[in-house]
DNA sequence: GCGTTTGGCTTACAGTGTAAGCTTACACTG
DNA sequence: CAGTGTAAGCTTACACTGTAAGCCAAACGC
């Protein structure tokens, strides 16, 4: 009661902070997607005005890379001990769940360039693991990018690919993707063969794509493994 | 004289069409990002009120498909003369440099599901020339995953990685990226050795990151190959 | 000639981010 | 305890967004 500075005298609400901020930002674009984030939203979600938060955060783009920095929190960091592939397999993983969860992360994420803090340490953990292996700071650097631009790219695909166009929820256009054998045989042919592989191709769950996953992240480890100095 | 469709008696404008709707929208998001494209400012620089687009173009969300069409549609398809190896290479290329001529590109893409009729040609072609050099389908369903995921990912960190992060235009950071080499000693050793490669490592022009593109690439082609059925 | 269709305009509304300034309630000083 | 400084939150306001609804004149088919 002594220590508190500036005890919340009203009883009422407890003190506005980024954390707090940041966590009802999450909540709420949890559930309605990116744009359902508005300063007023997030304010109202917060039992306050919207130009309070400015109080707390700069502005807009600042609580937007919070989102993010939360976002790669979550994502598990391998230890050094499993030997880089298994820490490379198992972060890999690690990063298509959480992007996986969060559809709208990697759209927030391209487009906020700069490395925050947990990036950063991420990818120091990274770099350590492989150089610690034998992997030359070149080759470090090689594999890190194409590792990551594939996991990343692997995710989008995966949802841009089985996520419903775009409900324009006054009209539904009425076959979802009509794709004529005559004109894209072969594309016929391809979609003809997922179909059969899993229940329904167009909208499959979440944990769909793991095989496909597996294809380019093996051939991408193993080419890494190949370019290993002996 | 005769044969117009409504012509144009006033003799001032051509008339509204998508395409210049499209055009217009593109020159505008290429001077100005992606944000700078809106019902108004596109409207005004037809010479024409926002809400006269509506009788072309269903909504914005139209306008953002049609601009997609567009992007795709400057992807040269390789000739399936080539051999599957050299074409999926010449294919990346093209992918990679006209989404880094559209640096806005892939945050438009990804957040639009559907494959229009332009992509679905392409993966059509694309998926025809891995089944003619013997790719099976389901092989060649992974390869073009695995692929497009690697290619489209690597242009997202491209950018997102040698961007400068959005410059506050009112107060410019002073440091733009001031790594400690005490708390990220590894990021520290790889931001060295990238500056000592290049001229500058932050700000790098395009054609920048050929040798690490390529690096992945190989790593995955060659994947492909050895997974080819013999 | 006469409807009827069409392309573009006008007005209006609900929503956005945020700049500027005000009010209140606390902490601290004398 | 009175007085003051300060920080947190609120109020108002502005410029801007996408787009629904309706109007109006010019061009068409008959």
């Amino acid at each position: 009661m002594k220590k508190a500075t500036r005890s919340r005298t009203l009883a009422s609400r407890p003190p506005l902070t980024r954390e707090r901020i940041f966590d009802t930002a999450l909540s709420l674009v949890d559930k309605g997607g990116i744009e359902s984030v508005s300063m007023r939203q997030v304010a109202q979600g917060l039992g306050v005005e919207a130009m309070s938060l400015y109080k707390h955060i700069a502005n807009k783009d600042d609580l937007m890379d919070g989102l993010v920095e939360l976002i790669f929190a979550q994502i598990i960091l391998p230890s050094p001990d499993l030997g880089w592939k298994k820490a490379l397999r198992e972060r890999a993983y690690s990063v298509r769940q959480v992007l996986n969860r969060y559809p709208w992360a990697p759209t927030l994420i391209e487009t906020r360039g700069g490395l925050g803090p947990t990036r950063l340490h991420h990818h120091n953990i990274m770099i350590g693991i492989l150089r610690k292996d034998g992997f030359t700071i070149e080759l470090a650097y090689n594999t890190l990018i194409a590792f990551t631009s594939y996991i990343y790219g692997f995710v989008i695909m995966e949802q841009a690919w089985f996520t419903p166009p775009k409900e324009n929820k006054t009209d539904i256009k009425p076959p979802p993707n009509p794709i004529s054998p005559h004109e894209f045989p072969h594309v016929f042919e391809m979609i003809n063969f997922v179909s059969g592989k899993g229940s329904d191709a167009t909208i499959r769950p979440q944990p769909g794509l793991v095989t496909e996953f597996e294809f380019g992240l093996n051939n991408l480890l193993e080419g890494f493994a190949r370019s290993l100095p002996k």
